[in-house]
RNA sequence: GCGAGCGUGGCGAAACCGGUAGACGCAGCGGACUUAAAAUCCGUUUGCCGCAAGGCAGUGCGGGUUCAAGUCCCGCCGCUCGCACCA
């Protein structure tokens, strides 16, 4: 009877004929006139080894609305590529003794056949890495552009150094304050780092987000929060006394005139520019005003103290005559950075013996206190407190009894009896105790005390942002050399473009004796000439940061083998913006903002004429991840008292042994017993007997961890190729896209996978066993097919081409998969061999083909073409629903008494209100409820209810 | 602490604009086929009461708006994510 579907000779079959056709192509404009164009873009991958099925879920979504769009006569670049500069091949490197380049280029290999094994419709014509010369040498030279154009510029930086590596660490890479490969307690040090003036587009970048209204609400949120715009004044307030011992030391050294009323140079700052950006002006710390940054100048008058940052000019300033202000810096310094640290850190400080003057009344004298609550990161390192409006100031007014005056009154408080002791009030009021701002709104009061600010020289409005330069610096070998020289007479000099590439040298040792760049202790790499001066210089050693590599791949997707220029400005301008975008919500603001950045930078350094706005990416879908349940074996429990609690669940041995482990018992917030992860299992390692699950190799039982995103170092991966072979890809990706709503979640289970299986039998069986050509649309129905079960399946056929289409074009894969199971359901339970049964069943299971060919495409082809369909179905025009078929022409009405459902009728739909009415009030199993009741309303909604009101 | 999102059967979930709650899948239960198992197929499955017809309750909890609330509003509780002393 029928065979069993052979998902390992069909669907190798299929690819190869789909790439004999060229299918997967993306046209030339020339050659596309007529189709409109659709970029699809799932984020590149970083070539780490091997595919699990976890990854094969953003590229079946992405490759679903790629192959729709085909269908659906669009020109469609759906391109393929490699993220493939990082760290992870440096360490490999180490470990292995193997070159970075190498390793790089063996994963790229085995995860290109990978991820071909799942017949995604990519054009592998396009392929890039970014560790090819032929790609960064552009990137190089866009670099240089960028620098001409004031995009990029040096900055001395405060970074994370592991002394025993010789490197610097990304923030990630500090665990507990120790280097996480060294274990070696990290250094603050100051380098001079590469920086991309990001901040140059950051009123740009955050308007613009509200333009991107195809992308999640959850991801412009973050951006707007990260670019973090505020309003408000800066402020100088004038020192009206020093403690002795400085104003000494300073004061006669001062060379500038003893004007402190006068705006300070550092008004000058441009408002996009960070505070610790200043430099270039020394300051006299006795002479100049105190800047600070307030959004709220309407509570001058409820001023108490100014609180500088440990860290401020001043306070170190005042510190090295001050033993006080040298114990409290030191302090500061002593807390830990965490997240956990801050949060319990109580509010300490100490008073500066500096005074200042009120800018309002120059009588009114303040004291000027250093604060470790206060960040010289952001805005001038400096504020004035007002205790009675903000929660900080007021703890800390309280801790060390400070005077202060409440300025806002809360709407319907009593001037006469309002206080604030505990909690400061912080929204919006009326002013009151403040002389000319009296009676204002808080709103109004801004605009006034700023007003006057300006008027008095003592302040001015101005803006904020928390977004940040972007330092690209990287003490790193793999990764795009940045192109600058060191010249002891010239300074840092750009490669001249002729001179491009910078490439990176194959001969490097990696040796973990000897830690820090390979590229900086090459014998020769370094050494050069400089192009200005002609005299000895040294290249630069540091390489790009990888995000700037992924933060312009998609435009050299459109010309991807262009040598002279990045891509062609014709050929970009066609294809861009992505029009779909889909990737994992981790890179909500990095990747995306740098994206953003680069394609405005790219628009405004002349390499690219579209898109005009700057935006790379018209539609973002954020997909979940595919999770699985955990395994691993433990052992015997250990004693209390030397762990530490992480936030990831795990507990850490305080002394030394940097083993992770799980808790098995976390009691009363007490770890009562931990046990020793010694190996994670992989899912095919271990069995499932009734409710235990056991080890297969040697019958022990195996506990179960949390159920996490698929992760090689957790080993609750399923590996790509197995599988494939096991159950086919159709199944892998049909199973991705079901069960879970595409932006969640969904978990990785063998009952999953046992339905998706079932369902790729099933649609064989019936396709095998129909065993003749289907009919095509037009073709005309036989007079059976229009009545009773034929009918039936013919229309839920055509529903299902409007459902399909629908819930493909809004991301909601897991709905077209039950429409995909109800239509299969449907045809197997249509019987008979009659002439109108054969064409419903031979018509659907056509339909069928059609609609799951994106989500299973090698299935689908097996189907079309023993149905008798033309050419492929991947190339077929996407399937049309009968408007008479589709329609409904009656309706189901339910029928409630007082919003209780008590019978329903069958109706004809859009028959009057008038008859429907009668219908439910005559209707048997309703009129015993309006016995004894007086009908007070019946409310016929056309086609979709009645309800009869009665008591 | 601030911001956002989510809470629906044993499980994953569906329910478009407020209009039949639980589509579809898994697991379970009953049955067919089979020496048996696997596979496949058919039926059934929110809970409670009832022989049944049927009834009552039901979308985290409490209130509200409405003829009608999973959906809207107010107040709680819980979970997840993002930011985190941002002045």
């Amino acid at each position: 009877m029928s065979s069993r579907y052979n998902h390992r000779d069909i669907e190798p079959k299929w690819r190869a004929r789909w790439a004999a056709a060229g299918i997967d192509r993306a046209l030339s404009p020339e050659d596309a006139k007529g189709k409109k164009k659709t970029y699809v873009l799932e984020m590149f991958p970083y070539p780490s080894g091997r595919i699990h099925v976890g990854h094969s879920r953003n590229y079946t979504m992405g490759d679903v609305i790629a192959r729709f769009r085909r269908s659906n006569g669009y020109n469609v670049l759906h391109p393929m590529g490699w993220d493939a500069f990082g760290l992870p091949a440096e360490n490999a490197a180490m470990e292995r003794g193997i070159h970075p380049k190498g390793w790089t280029y063996d994963n790229i290999a085995a995860m290109r056949e990978q991820l071909k094994l799942l017949g995604l419709a990519i054009d592998w014509s396009r392929e890039i890495a970014t560790c090819d010369v032929a790609y960064y040498k552009h990137q190089q030279a866009m670099f240089l552009a960028f620098w001409k154009k004031g995009l990029v510029y040096r900055k001395k930086q405060k970074v994370n150094w592991d002394p025993v590596d010789n490197t610097v660490l990304a923030n990630e890479q500090v665990v507990e304050g120790k280097g996480w490969r060294s274990g070696a307690p990290v250094e603050t040090r100051e380098l001079e780092q590469w920086m991309f003036k990001v901040t140059a587009y950051a009123e740009d970048l955050l308007a613009a987000l509200e333009k991107l209204d195809k992308w999640p609400d959850k991801v412009r949120l973050m951006q707007t929060n990260w670019i973090g715009k505020s309003q408000g004044a800066k402020i100088w307030w004038d020192i009206a006394s020093f403690p002795p011992s400085l104003a000494g030391e300073v004061s006669p050294t001062a060379t500038e005139g003893a004007n402190a009323a006068a705006p300070p140079p550092a008004s000058l700052h441009s408002a996009t520019s960070p505070a610790s950006e200043g430099g270039k002006h020394e300051p006299n710390h006795a002479r100049d005003p105190i800047e600070v940054y307030t959004t709220r100048p309407d509570t001058l008058f409820g001023a108490s103290f100014l609180a500088l940052a440990p860290d401020h000019p001043l306070t170190k300033a005042i510190a090295e005559h001050n033993l006080d202000v040298a114990k409290f810096i030191e302090q500061c310094a002593q807390l830990g950075t965490s997240e956990a640290d801050i949060e319990k850190a109580p509010k300490f400080g100490v008073d500066l013996g500096v005074r200042v003057r009120h800018p309002f009344d120059p009588d009114w004298i303040l004291p000027v206190w250093g604060a470790n609550f206060v960040l010289s990161t952001y805005g001038a390192g400096a504020i004035f407190a007002s205790p009675a409006g903000d929660q900080r100031d007021l703890d800390f007014a309280n801790k060390y009894k400070l005077p202060f005056k409440p300025v806002v009154l809360p709407p319907g408080a009593d001037a006469a009896t309002y206080e604030v002791s505990k909690d400061a009030f912080t929204d919006d009021g009326i002013i009151y105790n403040s002389k000319f701002l009296d009676g204002l709104s808080t709103r109004e009061a801004i605009k006034v005390a700023i007003a006057e600010l300006v008027k008095l020289e003592a302040g001015e409005a101005t803006t904020q942002w928390r977004l940040r330069d972007w330092g690209v610096s990287r003490q790193r070998y793999w990764g795009c050399p940045i192109p600058a020289i060191h010249c002891a007479t010239c300074g840092v000099v750009p490669v001249p473009e002729k001179d491009l590439p910078i490439a990176l040298p194959d001969d490097v040792t990696f040796d973990k004796d000897k830690p820090g760049n390979p590229l900086d202790r090459h014998p020769t790499w370094k050494h050069t000439t400089c192009p200005q001066c002609n005299g000895a210089a040294t290249r630069e050693t540091d390489t790009l940061d990888t995000f700037v590599d992924s933060s312009w791949y998609f435009a050299r997707f459109t010309d991807p083998t262009n040598e002279n220029a990045p891509f062609d400005k014709k050929l970009a301008g066609y294809w861009l913006p992505v029009d779909q975008y889909v990737g994992g919500v981790e890179h909500a603001v990095l990747h995306l903002l740098y994206a953003r950045f680069f394609t405005r930078g790219m628009r405004d350094c002349g390499l690219l004429d579209g898109p005009a706005d700057g935006e790379p990416f018209k539609s973002l879908f954020t997909q979940g991840m595919v999770v699985h349940e955990t395994y691993f074996r433990g052992s015997a429990p250990v004693p209390d008292g030397e762990w530490e609690l992480l936030d990831n669940g795990f507990v850490v041995h305080k002394k030394g042994n940097k083993r992770l482990s799980w808790i098995t018992d976390y009691l009363n917030g007490e770890i009562t017993q931990v046990n020793f992860v010694a190996t994670w299992l992989l899912p095919e390692e271990v069995t499932r007997e009734g409710n235990r699950i056991v080890e297969n190799e040697t019958g022990l039982p195996v506990e179960v961890g949390a159920i996490e995103k698929m992760s090689k170092s957790k080993k609750n991966v399923v590996d790509l190729d197995a599988f494939v072979t096991d159950f086919g890809a159709d199944v892998a990706r049909w199973f991705v896209l079901s069960d879970s709503p595409p932006e969640r979640d969904v978990e990785w289970t063998a009952s999953g996978v046992k339905g998706a299986w079932g369902y790729v039998q099933r649609v064989w069986t019936l396709v095998e066993a129909h065993g003749r050509p289907a009919p095509k649309p037009g073709d005309a129905a036989p007079s059976s097919a229009s009545e009773g079960d034929a009918l039936a399946l013919r229309q839920l056929a055509h529903r299902a081409i409007q459902s399909v289409t629908d819930d493909i074009e809004n991301f909601r894969f897991n709905v077209a998969v039950a429409r995909g199971y109800e239509l299969v359901n449907a045809i197997a339970k249509l019987k008979g061999d009659g002439e109108g049964a054969v064409f419903a069943r031979g018509e659907a299971l056509r339909i069928l083909a059609q609609l799951i060919s994106p989500f299973m495409p090698h299935l689908a082809e097996e189907c079309w073409e023993t149905l008798g369909g033309e050419g492929l179905v991947a190339t077929a025009p996407w399937p049309v629903a009968d408007p008479a078929l589709a329609a409904r022409n009656t309706v189901t009405l339910p029928i409630q008494v007082n919003g209780k459902k008590r019978a329903e009728i069958e109706a004809p739909k859009g028959a009057a209100e008038a008859d429907i009415r009668e219908l439910a009030l005559q209707h048997a199993a309703v009129k015993p409820f309006l016995e004894g009741v007086t009908i007070r309303k019946v409310i016929v909604v056309a086609d979709r209810i009645v309800n009869i009101v009665a008591s």
